[in-house]
DNA sequence: ACCTGAACACCGTTCAAGT
DNA sequence: ACCTGAACACCGTTCAAGT
């Protein structure tokens, strides 16, 4: 895409403009595509710049996983503060199509590749986003425990099928209206 | 890893010996660590020797996912024929002690890197491990379809969660009494 | 037919040097 | 403090040449 050159020696935003591009290059070739002279180029800074604002390429992963992590938690938390009614169908709807929306942010978000080094700031992040998640149903005792992780295996598993392309919509069918059908079921 | 050299000119089972180390080191190092000159390496072969076998890296990862699947699709079988009773959960075991047993190979077996490109092969290893899966529950009718894909998504949203961390079980919690509560739930 | 050796374009990363 | 330019070791991949 279109460099954006002409930009000052001190670019004075360049950590954001990289992450803001990442996410858009992310988006179009997924996380493999992502390349960090790429990225470089795309944005019309030398190929050790990004280096001042991230210590690898791993840690510019990590730091897409981490924002998406907190979109997702602003996604959950507006909806677990708008309505008392039927919260939990809400939140599955919500958590669906913030993945189906953001596939590869969603897919990065839960890469091995990040997980397989100690990231502390990346664990803080899943944590906070999956806090409200694990609350609804009342978390704490043994059963509101059970019952909050099969919905939440179940949406989970349903977004992770459907973005592999292992299960596919029937013509006509509505994604929520699966996702309520799949809730209901025992 | 020590190299098996001393071997002659014409390997003879170069393909399956370069496979046979490939798994190896994926479950050692995970899809990302898995590079085709380490793995030429590790055999005492040539860089380009492999390319004799797979015309790229990615065509090495779709032949070790296609080798997953099929090894998926035996245990999944050997569990529709031994007893008509129970055969849901008996599967759902199955299912998650495959994936628990298998992380890195399961994971690669879903991963983004090869969904992106075409990979018909991949394709029909992967409808074929899931049709008796499919099968199972009656999945022709539509409410069949629908309970079939409630108790997969579980499944396979539980044993995703449970790779990345995200679900931990509790001390003293076996992973089969999770399955079935997690299973029976509404 | 199968493998080697050398090469190509590329990558992530480092580091001295510039502003 | 932030960025450039040039370099390093490494990849995946190709191709002529060997057996």
């Amino acid at each position: 895409m279109l460099a954006l050159l002409n930009a000052p020696y001190h670019h004075g935003d360049l950590r954001n403009v990289l992450l803001e591009a990442a996410l858009i290059i992310l988006a179009r070739d997924g996380a493999a595509g992502l390349g960090l002279r790429d990225l470089a180029r795309a944005v019309g800074v030398s190929p050790a710049a990004p280096y001042r604002h991230f210590n690898s390429r791993a840690a510019l992963l990590e730091a897409l996983a981490v924002t998406g992590f907190q979109r997702f938690t602003t996604a959950m938390n507006e909806l677990a503060a708008s309505g008392p009614v039927d919260r939990l169908s809400a939140m599955s709807r919500a958590y669906v199509r913030f993945a189906l929306d953001n596939a590869a942010l969603f897919r990065l978000m839960f890469s091995s590749e990040l997980k397989r080094d100690n990231r502390p700031g990346l664990r803080r992040a899943a944590d906070a986003a999956f806090g409200t998640l694990r609350q609804v149903n009342g978390g704490d005792t043994a059963t509101g425990r059970i019952a909050a992780l099969s919905a939440w295996t179940r949406v989970h598993g349903l977004v992770m099928l459907l973005l592999d392309g292992q299960i596919a919509l029937q013509p006509g069918e509505d994604i929520d209206a699966l996702i309520s059908q799949i809730s209901d079921q025992h």
